[in-house]
DNA sequence: ACAGAATTAGGTCATTTGTCCTAATTAATC
DNA sequence: GATTAATTAGGACAAATGACCTAATTCTGT
């Protein structure tokens, strides 16, 4: 009795995989050499790389979906929610600075390669957009909810993506306290200056 | 007498193609194909795809070199040249919207290819980081200049990103006049309230 | 214990990949 | 105009790719 059935074991190894080495330059001898099993078991689970990405894809999001539950149930304030998603990029920074944002770099190999995937893909990130979009609106943000959500998650972003270029732990720290900040001035208006 | 060169034209096709398709997705026979010359006419002028990617990394640089210049040139005002690098967002929307930034993506993808050429792609980042460090240092911002730089890149960054998952015109000119507005404060700093 | 279903192993196939070679053609030099 | 160098064409090559098949094995329900 296995831990994980040999179709969670491919998913999960080709999760990985397609993240730290890209979807295109992942192979699928890739995939079953990791696993050490033969490709043809591999064929029996997926007939072709795109039932593999779809497969990634929807764990990607089953995962994100628990993590944001997750972090509702942690805390009751929507600032410390936010709070427990800008601080992914400390938390995770030692993968981010190698092979940046699992989201965002899916997202945009699949807008290069011109993939049906890549809506799917866009899908993840409107899954964070609507999380931070509730969040904001329950700390009061009313009609700028949304456009508070798509501008921290560029916010993020753009720090996974300067992480992989420029592998600087003072810039991650500087740039996630500068958010922290903006988020107080945010859920705190009265203490503006 | 061509206009150009076979080797500056297949820098220019391999330049185009890695932009809108990816580094890895890119084929010999793609570039040739595209341009209409035999392989054996490639492979007389690169003899491995290595060499092509150096040069197109080279092609950017000069690229780059020459826009910063530019930049420079049209205003005197650091803020203003400041702009001229943010409004690329606005000027090259549908193909970042399409391929995301081509500095971000092919750094991305080399991190995850762990190729050899990704210090050589993060050169280009430097190019801008430095320069976009000049002008803050020129407008009066001293030791934050390079802070500043860093964290401008990655709000330029994040959008990218961002307008490849979410192709809403709305969002970019949104932060773009966000940034404008916080650049304001920045070069007016008697002006805060 | 046994039949049928599910799973796995191992190999095949056409195509594409990056790399490489040789012969032909064009351009440059004396 | 002859000789040499630079460039191009058109393949060839082994290796790898995604896709596919069949036979063997393991599991499951009865």
């Amino acid at each position: 009795m296995p831990a994980l059935s040999t179709r969670q074991q491919i998913v999960e190894k080709a999760d990985a995989l397609f993240y730290a080495g890209g979807f295109e330059a992942t192979s699928f001898a890739d995939i079953a050499a990791a696993l050490g099993i033969s490709r043809g078991n591999f064929y029996y689970h997926f007939r072709t790389k795109d039932e593999i990405l779809d497969a990634v894809i929807d764990r990607r999001m089953e995962n994100t979906r628990a993590m944001l539950g997750n972090w509702a149930e942690e805390d009751d304030a929507p600032k410390d929610r936010i709070l427990s998603f800008v601080r992914i990029l400390v938390t995770n920074r030692t993968k981010i600075m190698a092979f940046g944002c699992p989201v965002g770099t899916l997202s945009t190999e699949l807008a290069k390669l011109d993939h049906a995937a890549h809506g799917r893909a866009a899908e993840i990130f409107a899954m964070y957009r609507e999380w931070l979009s509730d969040q904001f609106r329950a700390g009061g943000q009313g009609d700028r909810a949304d456009s508070l959500a798509m501008h921290l998650l560029g916010r993020v972003q753009g720090v996974a993506v300067m992480m992989t270029a420029f592998p600087d732990e003072d810039f991650i720290r500087r740039e996630v306290g500068e958010i922290e900040i903006w988020l107080g001035t945010l859920f705190e208006p009265d203490i503006r200056n």
